[in-house]
RNA sequence: GCCGAAGUGGUGGAAUGGCAGACGCGACGGACUCAAAAUCCGUUGUUGGUGACAACGUGUGGGUUCAAGUCCCACCUUCGGCACCA
């Protein structure tokens, strides 16, 4: 079969007759099956994207056929960082080549053959999304989910900009090779905060993948504990957070994050530290956060000079600064308890700090630095008491004379949205000298994103120099105003656009309620791994805001998810170009087309698990296409007499149909491919044999089998399988039939073979009758020829039986 | 470093705590052929044995269990993420 002529006319039929439109006639079915949208920043689609789209496409066919109306729509997630870099070194403008690149992908998308809806396809460069992407901004904004703050970003002091953790290679610029400074920036950020618990309760409803879960949860990282304030020579409160208050009696010494801001307070106060305190605050901003929360990095750090008061003690103690606290985390401010905590203690031991043991391990020595739980020592009253007790006193305590409080700390941190950069969504605010920070009109929106930019780093953002866009009029009081220079995080763009599908063309809302609590949430959503913390909450989180604001009623973006895993290059590592192990899918569907392609894509690597390319079995999923094309063929040319009797050969074959369809139907729902594309070679090896073996077929039988063979293959092989139904005389698209079910009465055996064990090893195997009961089994068992030796002088302890599987004999 | 995974024949990979290696690739042997290709049939975890068979075998070392690739503990290696790549 010419697999490129027959794909391409399938394809334009199924264009015209509109098979992969969402009919919203049938939304009562609807069935919303969703693949990340594609990043196009590279030219053509890459053996990822084939890996995502293909399988999964196969699943939405296999759903269509049990009769679900699916909606299955792709688009492009056009905004980001590449597109600007490459803008720099080569001067194409990221518009120029984003939309070139998009349209390449989108040839490629359809020459796959998938389900798409194109009708539905979204772009979020496009003014018609982006509007939207700010019409959300500004509803976070008005709830109150939107606020400015400093925050640090990474600073070429060389190249004038922000860089990207990613631009940041050991320290240093990748462009320009200086040293990179973490430095202070107002940013505007989403109170993604303020839904951290329910964020974490909710996971235990979702069909996710449980280590995505515990993932998320473990980055939401609630913890339980105790706010507690030291008063410092100051003046000011150090707030400190700590889940141990137990151990509050062993403070030695307080330390603030080098970035806290009473840094620069307590400088005035001891200006002979000024000097050490600043060196020690520059050391600081070159490490990024992995290398300071290190515990195989040198601790280090500095006396400030100051001291604070214990609250409970009133003993005088000294404030230090060290870059593994995180002014991030919780109040950016730590008690340090040196004998009980590994890193203060370290901290304490180099600096010759005292260490101060008030926990005593129960039933053995204690060896500092203890950190496990113990009996409160050298506490005062709180001496004596376990644990939770303690913890639970001392908050109490604490609480009453109001030096602290309970407290739920999380390790999630708000959302930085402001992007220093061109190529994104314009942040829809006006600043105003006289009203201050005004949102932009709904009814003004979009905030155009210019095209003539100086994109290349001038030291501020690139918009900010654009005196079109900035200069414009206050919308509260008519003034002159600038506009904010900045574009919102990517991230922002597909934290929402699974609603933006259902109503791509509507331009009047960027989603309805009544259409989005119909179509929505996504029934199966299918992409990659290392989206598990981030992408994936800040959609959880966006569908909770929107929830609370009245725009959705559900709660959460995606009912099920699945990851694939990564097709690697063929030496193991991830596929780059610096490595030289990129794989192009092109060539192969040039060569085999895209049935083979996708199917050796199902049927060679476990889904979820990807692995290292190897084309060694692509011929070999050719081939299979070839005997099951030779078997239709033949199908046609036999004659109409044949038998009519239902022999053995004719129940082996059924039996050989009903458990590849009982199999593959609930290895496709579970993603797993290349175990159904199995069951599918044995179910045509078996019609192989029968048609070899059997001279006088029973050939109503036999075609209703080769029929169910097309169907069962339909969504795996979509445009073969279309072809092959034609061959076989049926009008309508194989994809409007239904997928076989299976019989169970076809799987009923009168014997299983069981295996027999004795003491656990397997001395043989027999046919056992089905009906039988486990004494008859242990009997019938017994008696067997190459076991009853093996029981002579002994007797039978135990027998176990797993029906239809396994018996073993315990004897001694 | 922290969080989360993975490790099975020559190879891709199967295996609700119950016969390890389904289904393929490759290899070997055979049929067909003047020959080759294609196709079809058979063998194929390792070691020993002519053989029936026996021993060993799922990264390493322990453990639980009648039974462990699967559960528990420790370790090794590889991969994903770590908040401005998306």
């Amino acid at each position: 079969m010419d697999m490129k002529s027959v794909e391409s006319k399938w394809q334009a039929k199924w264009e015209k007759s509109k098979l992969n439109v969402f009919n919203k006639k049938n939304a009562d079915k609807k069935l919303y099956v969703l693949e990340m949208f594609s990043y196009p920043s590279g030219a053509n689609l890459h053996v990822g994207h084939w890996y995502n789209y293909g399988p999964t496409d196969s699943y939405a066919r296999f759903k269509k056929m049990q009769g679900f109306e699916v909606f299955q729509p792709m688009g492009f997630d056009a905004f980001g960082l590449p597109a600007e870099n490459y803008a720099i070194k080569t001067g194409i403008h990221p518009k120029d080549s984003t939309e070139k690149n998009i349209a390449t992908m989108e040839t490629q998308l359809r020459n796959m053959g998938a389900m798409f809806d194109w009708t539905a396809e979204i772009k979020t460069c496009e003014e018609d999304y982006y509007k939207w992407t700010q019409w959300l901004f500004l509803q976070l904004y008005k709830k109150g989910l939107a606020y400015r703050k400093e925050a640090l970003v990474n600073w070429c002091p060389s190249c004038e900009t922000v860089l990207a953790n990613e631009q940041v290679i050991d320290t240093k610029c990748e462009r320009c090779g200086s040293v990179v400074h973490r430095k202070d920036m107002t940013q505007w950020f989403f109170k993604i905060t303020d839904y951290a618990e329910e964020l974490l309760e909710d996971l235990d409803g979702l069909d996710w993948p449980e280590k995505t879960k515990l993932m998320q949860k473990n980055w939401i990282g609630r913890s339980t504990g105790c706010e507690i304030e030291f008063e410092c020579e100051t003046g000011d409160t150090i707030t400190v957070f700590t889940t141990r208050p137990d151990t509050v009696f062993g403070v030695n010494y307080v330390v603030l994050a080098p970035e806290h801001p009473l840094v620069e307070k307590l400088k005035e106060a001891h200006p002979e530290q000024a000097e050490a305190i600043d060196a020690y605050v520059r050391y600081a901003a070159e490490a990024n956060d992995i290398e300071r929360l290190s515990t195989a990095r040198e601790k280090t750090g500095v006396y400030t000079g100051a001291y604070a008061i214990h609250p409970l003690t009133g003993k005088k103690i000294p404030v230090y600064l060290a870059d593994y606290v995180l002014y991030s985390y919780g109040t950016g401010a730590v008690m340090a308890v040196a004998a009980h905590d590994e890193r203060d203690y370290a901290f304490a031991t180099k600096y010759g700090l005292p260490i101060t043991q008030v926990i005593q391990k129960v039933g053995g020595e204690t060896v500092l630095p203890f950190c496990e739980d113990g009996i409160l020592v050298n506490s005062g009253e709180f001496d004596g008491l376990s644990g939770d007790e303690a913890r639970d006193a001392i908050a109490v305590h604490l609480t009453k004379i109001g030096k602290g409080c309970k407290k739920v700390n999380y390790r999630l941190r708000d959302w930085s949205v402001s992007r220093q950069r061109y190529w994104g969504a314009p942040i829809p605010i006006v600043h105003c000298e006289k009203c201050g920070v005004v949102p932009v009109p709904e009814k003004d929106l979009p905030v155009k994103l210019p095209y003539d930019v100086e994109f290349r780093p001038t030291g501020k953002s690139p918009l900010a120099s654009h005196d079109g866009f900035m200069n414009c009029t206050c919308p509260a009081c008519g003034g002159k105003a600038k506009r904010d220079p900045d574009t919102l995080d990517t991230f922002v763009c597909s934290s929402w656009y699974y609603l933006r599908y259902p109503e791509a063309n509507n331009d009047k809302h960027a989603f309805t309620k009544e259409v989005a609590d119909k179509m929505s949430p996504v029934d199966v959503y299918v992409g990659g791994a290392e989206h598990a913390c981030m992408h994936l909450l800040y959609a959880r989180f966006i569908t909770k805001a929107l929830r609370d604001m009245g725009y959705l009623s559900f709660d959460e973006p995606f009912k099920r998810l699945v990851h694939q895993g990564v097709i690697l290059g063929p030496d193991g590592n991830r596929m780059s170009k610096s490595k030289g192990n990129v794989v192009s899918p092109d060539k192969y569907v040039d060569e085999f087309g895209s049935d083979i392609f996708r199917l050796y894509l199902m049927f060679g690597f476990s889904y979820t698990e990807g692995g290292p390319w190897n084309d060694d079995g692509i011929k070999s999923i050719a081939r299979f296409l070839e005997k099951v094309e030779r078997l239709v063929q033949k199908t046609g040319e036999i004659e109409k007499e044949g038998s009519a009797e239902i022999t053995a050969d004719e129940k082996n074959l059924n039996y050989a149909k009903h458990y590849a369809i009982k199999n593959i139907t609930r290895d496709v729902e579970a993603f797993s491919f290349n175990t159904s594309v199995a069951r599918i070679m044995e179910y045509v090896n078996a019609l192989q044999k029968y048609d070899a073996d059997k001279e006088t077929k029973n050939v109503t039988f036999y075609k209703d089998c080769i029929d169910d063979l097309i169907r069962i293959l339909a969504p795996f092989a979509p445009h073969f399988a279309e072809e092959l139904w034609e061959m076989r005389g049926h009008k309508d698209s194989v994809f409007e039939e239904s997928y076989p079910e299976f019989d169970p009465q076809a799987l009923v055996k009168d014997e299983v073979e069981y295996a027999v064990q004795v003491n656990s090893k397997i001395k043989t195997k027999m046919m056992i009758g089905a009906s039988l009961s486990n004494e008859e089994i242990q009997e019938l068992v017994a008696s067997h020829p190459d076991v009853s030796p093996l029981l002579e002088g002994k007797t039978v302890k135990k027998c176990i039986v797993v029906k239809g599987r396994l018996v073993n004999l315990i004897v001694g």
